[in-house]
DNA sequence: GTCTATATGAAGATAGAC
DNA sequence: GTCTATCTTCATATAGAC
């Protein structure tokens, strides 16, 4: 009951919401004007102001908000059964289609644009994103250096899923960054997934016991 | 002498480039205004519209000239003769210093923040920047490639100079980008190169030709 | 809580004297 | 080219009625 009359209570608190996250994306911060907000959402000024103390605020929920769901999205990632290889290759592909997601590019535009002016919603960002995943693959790695798939050893489990993040994101989200009117093709992000996962694992694969190997 | 006069005739306009250089890479284009940039170069709005038709027009130069500069800076590296190891590790650092420097931070804020409204700019600044990094590496590696140092054929040299790149910069440009009161220790910008080239040669790398080995 | 109307300040850009 | 003074527009935020 209480959370039905919550909702009730907080509907045009939602529609500002969601209109801010839409503007503030689209604008950025300082370009976006509280005007576009209150159109977007139909409300009045008075009823923005009285939801949020002012833009700053607003814009920190916004982001809070767009983290959360962030992190969400990335801890519903599934990877289907398979070796390493595979696993990999699932990871890595969705690991790329969320970050060059628009929303998610438009994220990070925002955040690291106004992160020396907002350093907390850098920080939130960071533990959204980037950590969030990287200990995600972390698990996946150890599962398969558990079973001998992976020898990490050289500079350690949490270095190597870095590694590995770094190469399948890095070059993708430059470009994607820096050419707003272009759009990567399927065949272009399965390419970078693939050097990716083939190098890192020509680094830390291990060759299945070879008959006749030594030991 | 037509070089001189120039230089004297443009001392303003070399003023007003100069202040809206610092404004812009602070504050970003929208919440810089122009009147700081006419405070900071000590000249009138006048002066300023007199050299630049717009706000617009005196940020792509800015921008331009920025990525210039970047170019030169790169393109100005030297790595000491070596071995493999340690021509990647000098090539890495020297990156690393230049991309984690707060002018190339910054110009990477803005100009990602504002591409999406300056298309060309992102544009450039991919050219001025990863590309041009890209390419010198690619010039490393088939040196080394051709002395048998590596073997880049599973991927080819430009996708491994890219992924090299990736791996020296991704983490590191992500925690700067998104920490902005926190620098990174020398340490740490030598563990980041260190785990970089690591990985590449465990992947490319060739072992020197062992005595005794099959062939 | 929600609206209309408005206060207040500052932005980008221009006019006109020198 | 350079300045001072100003025009116009629009921003954030608030006041007061309902």
């Amino acid at each position: 009951m209480p959370v039905t009359l919550a909702v009730e209570r907080n509907n045009k608190e939602l529609a500002v919401l969601s209109a801010a996250t839409k503007v503030f994306l689209e604008y950025g911060f300082s370009a976006a004007t509280t005007d576009m907000i209150q159109r977007q959402a139909g409300v009045s000024k008075a009823t923005m102001y009285a939801f949020f103390p002012n833009k700053e605020a607003l814009f920190a929920s916004v982001i809070e908000h767009q983290c959360a769901s962030m992190t969400a999205t990335f801890k519903a990632m599934r990877v289907s059964p398979g070796n390493i290889a595979k696993t990999l290759t699932d990871l890595g592909m969705s690991c790329l289609s969320i970050v060059l997601s628009p929303t998610a590019l438009a994220l990070n535009r925002v955040v690291t644009a106004e992160a020396p002016r907002f350093p907390e919603l850098g920080r939130r960002f960071y533990l959204a994103g980037p950590k969030v995943v990287t200990s995600m693959i972390v698990e996946r790695l150890n599962e398969a250096a558990q079973i001998g798939e992976i020898n990490v050893q050289s500079i350690g489990v949490e270095a190597a899923a870095t590694l590995f993040l770094s190469m399948v994101r890095a070059q993708a989200q430059t470009e994607c960054l820096t050419h707003p009117d272009t759009q990567p093709s399927a065949a272009q992000k399965d390419y970078w997934v693939q050097i990716a996962v083939t190098t890192f694992l020509a680094a830390f694969g291990v060759v299945p016991a070879a008959p006749g190997g030594k030991d």
